[in-house]
DNA sequence: GCCGCGATAGGGCGGAGGACCTATTGCGCT
DNA sequence: AGCGCAATAGGTCCTCCGCCCTATCGCGGC
């Protein structure tokens, strides 16, 4: 269901960090992580994930030269501290399918993860705008993608700990029956049966502050 | 009551990877971040973190150059790319309280957060791994502190999505009278009242998989 | 040896919560 | 004009949940 990848980068702060952000997005999980690029060829050997997200710059053996090694096997996104030409045209050589600055945006980095994911590619800087563009929502559940409005609203009160019927119809300003009629909804809509699933559920979709 | 902390760092990814990763330490907030050295300071005329988390190498204004401008207000720990005893002995300089790599796994990096926040100092690269390891445990709640090994299991359990008293007793190997007394015990603890707000608590508590 | 407490288990009681159904209003799309 | 649907609200029923109290067993500490 989700998009399986997984993250090569020698900063553990850098990797692990951008693990957990991603991992956080409901269409995107974090299989695995690499120190190096010995590392990445190992943990490739054994897994296959749907996207490889690569740093040039790491010891022992680079991202580009992982890449030539791999031949592109799953599709790779090279990933770089300073964004310069030279550097885009050695990644586009070594099979690498994207290319994006450690400066990019979170979410331009996710819809980048979907694009080579659905197979296209994202080396021409010009193009990648418009491509990412067609990427930019996540993709969510079957049964969170038919969520209403308000259904959200009531999930992420949920979420912040307000439980009672009687609590989120004040925060709401609706009845009672009408809180107890979007629960029913919901717990249909993402196939659940209570309360405290619901809040499992809003979390893992990032729904809640 | 959680270490209110600012990162500063010019790679998004790093950056908001780096403040999701450290938000869901239960005992440390990331209240805001910043691009370069300016925004840091911008920032800090308008709040007042417990730390601040620094990269050296930014654009406009450096995360040293900052730090001088600050005269060390909130206790500071740069972070950087390669770690030199040139960039330390700089870092000490400007007023910096910590000094660490980004290569530093996530533990050693919260652990040095607690440090600074509790007034120590992290800049004798030799003493560093002994108040490090002083550091090293979360700072729970005062009511997550007293669950017992029991109450964690069953709301880990809570949190993958497992609510009723009947599913929760077949997992433990329990009675039904028994999931609800461990429960009652919960709520008394964490002062809540019900299954939903304890997978709330789980969940910000770091209590689950 | 005994106290405290974690883990186990039972009973009763009242209310909250979930399942099922109906109904009205207003909006947007056709 | 008519359809679909989100948002609102009401009703009933019965289960399950939260609350209070009691009780036993075994372990570790004073």
């Amino acid at each position: 269901m989700a998009i399986r990848i997984v993250i090569a980068d020698d900063h553990t702060m850098l990797r692990e960090g951008l693990a957990q952000a991603l991992d956080s997005i409901p269409d995107i999980e974090v299989i695995a992580t690499a120190a190096d690029g010995r590392e990445l060829l190992t943990l490739l050997a054994e897994i296959t994930p749907d996207v490889i997200l690569v740093d040039i710059e790491m010891p022992r053996l680079s991202g580009i030269g992982a890449l030539r090694k791999l031949e592109g096997a799953p599709p790779a996104i090279v990933v770089t501290m300073h964004s310069e030409d030279e550097q885009r045209r050695k990644a586009a050589a070594a099979g690498a399918k994207g290319f994006l600055s450690k400066s990019a945006p979170l979410p331009d980095l996710a819809a980048a993860i979907r694009s080579v994911a659905a197979g296209e590619e994202l080396l021409d800087a010009a193009a990648t705008a418009d491509i990412l563009d067609r990427h930019r929502q996540p993709i969510l559940d079957e049964g969170a993608a038919a969520l209403t409005g308000r259904e959200r609203e009531l999930l992420s009160l949920l979420a912040s700990g307000v439980s009672s019927t009687e609590d989120l119809a004040d925060r709401l300003f609706i009845s009672q029956k009408t809180v107890k009629n979007h629960l029913a909804s919901i717990y249909d809509k993402l196939a659940i049966t209570d309360r405290a699933q619901a809040v499992v559920e809003a979390i893992r979709l990032g729904i809640h502050r």
